[in-house]
DNA sequence: CTTCTATTTGGCTATATGGCAAAATAAGAA
DNA sequence: TTCTTATTTTGCCATATAGCCAAATAGAAG
């Protein structure tokens, strides 16, 4: 692809990749309601806190959620909320698959 | 996070993680306008044909593509054309970034 | 059948990622 | 100051990924 170009498809696929992940993911949508600690996030997660903490500096690198600390915890917010548009998409794409799949199953019963 | 939801979470994940690479979402913009095989994209893309051919499987894999033979070519079609929604979100995430960096750099500047 | 063309697959290496545990850091409380 | 709590960083290992080359496959064309 021209050159130029690629800077351009490497940034988004950063973002994007800093998404790819099941536990972030969570993160994400639990964010999308409301800030929350990294001890909050490690409980309902249920994996070790540094990995929770890895997770969100992925976020945060990926400008994807700022944080703020206050009291004796910091607190993560949700930066775009616009991302959670994705997820309407995702799911659209997993029901044609599992429409498919369907299908599939239908036909070779035949 | 509550067990009965992870299968949920990896499955978006999955669908996310096959886009988040620069070559696939240029894949994914170039087939949004129209389809392509695999020798047009390869020759765009500037990297081995088995290369493109692998980046094809995962999208096909993952449900975003479908793929046709017709003469000797197999042109790939984009399944779920609202993926191109996403990057409108990136771009908005990105230039948040962007203008923070640049209100950090005017800042230290001061 | 043989040849040619387009695509996929397998083998390999280098690099990146996720996870836990342990050590390090930061900042409030005593 | 020291103690405590919350979070981050580091080290290590196992696994996954991207890339190229070479070999295998699938069909069209002769």
């Amino acid at each position: 692809m021209k050159s130029r170009l690629r800077p351009q498809y490497e940034a988004r696929a950063r973002i994007i990749k800093a998404m790819a992940h099941p536990s972030r993911l969570f993160i994400i949508e639990e964010l999308q309601k409301q800030e929350r600690c990294v001890g909050e996030l490690t409980e309902m997660i249920g994996s070790d806190t540094s990995t929770v903490s890895k997770h969100l500096s992925v976020l945060r690198n990926a400008g994807l959620v700022s944080d703020e600390k206050r009291a004796n915890s910091i607190y993560y917010t949700l930066r775009c909320p616009c991302v959670m548009d994705f997820i309407g998409c995702v799911e659209e794409v997993l029901s044609a698959n599992a429409k498919e799949h369907a299908d599939i199953l239908k036909c070779c019963k035949k």
